[in-house]
RNA sequence: GGAGAGAUGGCUGAGCGGUCGAAAGCGGCGGUCUUGAAAACCGUUGUAGAGCAAUCUACCGGGGGUUCGAAUCCCUCUCUCUCCGCCA
């Protein structure tokens, strides 16, 4: 959520950063409520002290045997008019909440306006890979060594859902271990966390109440409202692991990693391009996570790419890293760094993390702060997420990077502890 | 799933419908004492909002109600604990 009090001070300057990232913003009603907020705040107020003034002295007068009628007639309009006020600040209130709720983060100063288009690759690594022979895609790859089964994998989830069998599973098992190990050893501390989150969790998160279609709902007794969703990635449950608290400065950052299942609808992406396990209802995905200081921040989010970069080069494959402009972040996020793997089959690079930095967008709606260890005042922290990784782009990667002539596929070095094998034929 | 108990400040734990933001203890912070520390003693100690300020307002799990006035009474929801049943 944005800060009230940085729209109220200089609402043209939040206006011109928001609209690298949306097409408009018009806060004119926005300061209008604001305003009456406040003359129904002040007024309401001071009607409550007369009433806190009065109701003590009833009982002293009524101790001095003196008649009260006319005091408790007032009292009697005074409540009366204070509950009209109280009804319509309410009122007020949840239309600023409403609006504010439906503004993304600021983009970060050196973040650039538009979409995609403008999104600039700061780094690369590595090489696409040039085989001497006609390379398979990893859809077939996956298939013909039997490590993926599509068609059973259909037969329990339905569309969009697929199954690791096999020396499949071992592998993707091994990449797993093989994140969980880097992230111990970089004293992360581990989270496995529940996969069905009440609703107040994505309201944290950013993706409630804007983007609650893109998750799975799970549904509710009789009609009432469902409470719970499934998680479409571990960041909406560890951004609430510290949810409604006052961390202490020194015991800042805060950092770790989760794994989990990530659930998504997927509504309408279904492209031919993507088939085979590029998009899924259900990928697993590491996800490492920080609480900082604002003024660590930014320190913290080069350490968070950093350590993804670090699990990509570790298995060999080619990367670049790139910098989002405004419109590809998503709603909740100030920056974002996005790493992507040559999918040699697609000819095209897919997003394998994304690293990104919300500030205190998320932690004002979490109301998770820090005392100053200096002025003893709290303050919001900022949050940080980062993907450390997500393996649906990861497995393809490796099957068609590493893929041999004779169809084979040659094991990561860094795996092999975790798979026992170092090739699948 | 059945039965019962409970939810109060960082923690433990009192609380009569009328200065209760809330006793007491612990913890924390500051001080006295001490070569230093401990002990002892004294003081202090929540969050948020409005206001230039003095100050005021709200918050005793959430929401509603009764009342001139609610931590205290009523309704409702949520959560926690105990016992029984079931179960990986």
């Amino acid at each position: 959520m944005l800060d009230i009090n940085l729209i109220r001070k200089d609402p043209e300057k939040v206006k011109n950063a928001l609209l690298k990232k949306i097409d408009n913003v018009d806060f004119a009603e926005l300061l209008e409520w604001d305003k009456q907020k406040r003359d129904l705040t002040h007024k309401v107020e001071s009607l409550k002290a007369r009433r806190n003034e009065v109701s003590s002295l009833i009982p002293r007068l009524k101790k001095e045997g003196k008649d009260v009628t006319e005091q408790l007639s007032e009292m009697k309009k005074v409540s009366d008019t204070i509950k009209d006020l109280d009804s319509e600040l309410e009122r007020t209130s949840d239309k600023i909440t409403e609006f504010l709720n439906g503004m993304p983060n600021i983009p970060a100063d050196d973040v650039v306006a538009g979409g995609k288009e403008n999104n600039r690759v700061i780094s690369e690594w590595g090489n696409k890979p040039q085989p001497s022979f006609t390379p398979k895609d990893h859809m077939t790859l996956a298939v013909s060594l039997g490590l993926i089964d599509y068609d059973r994998g259909v037969k329990m989830g339905g569309n969009g859902f697929w199954l690791y069998k096999g020396k499949g599973a071992i592998l993707e098992w091994a990449l797993l271990n093989y994140f969980v190990a880097s992230h111990l050893e970089d004293n992360y501390e581990f989270i496995l966390p529940p996969h069905i989150l009440i609703n107040q969790c994505g309201y944290t998160a950013g993706q409630f109440p804007k983007f609650a279609d893109d998750v799975f709902r799970i549904e509710a007794d009789d009609k009432k409202e469902s409470t719970h969703f499934l998680l479409p990635t571990s960041e909406t449950a560890l951004i609430n692991f510290h949810r409604d608290e006052i961390l202490k400065e020194e015991e800042l950052p805060k950092k770790y990693f989760a794994y989990t299942p990530c659930y998504r609808k997927e509504a309408g992406s279904y492209r031919a391009s993507e088939r085979g396990m590029i998009r899924g209802h259900q990928f697993n995905k590491i996800e490492m996570f920080q609480f900082t200081t604002p003024e660590n921040s930014d320190k913290a989010l080069d350490e968070l790419i950093f350590k993804a970069e670090k699990l990509i080069k570790g298995l060999g494959l080619h990367y670049r890293v790139s910098k989002l402009a405004a419109q590809d972040c998503s709603a909740s996020m100030a920056k974002t760094f996005d790493i992507e793997l040559w999918i040699p089959s697609m000819n095209e690079y897919k997003e394998a993390s994304s690293c990104s930095n919300a500030h205190d967008f998320q932690s004002r709606r979490g109301n998770i702060r820090f005392k100053r260890t200096d002025t003893g005042k709290n303050e919001l922290v900022h949050s940080l997420n980062a993907s450390g990784l997500a393996t649906s782009r990861l497995f393809p990667a490796i099957l068609e990077t590493y893929q041999q002539s004779d169809g084979s596929i040659i094991v990561p070095e860094v795996l092999r502890p975790y798979t026992k094998f170092d090739k699948i034929v």
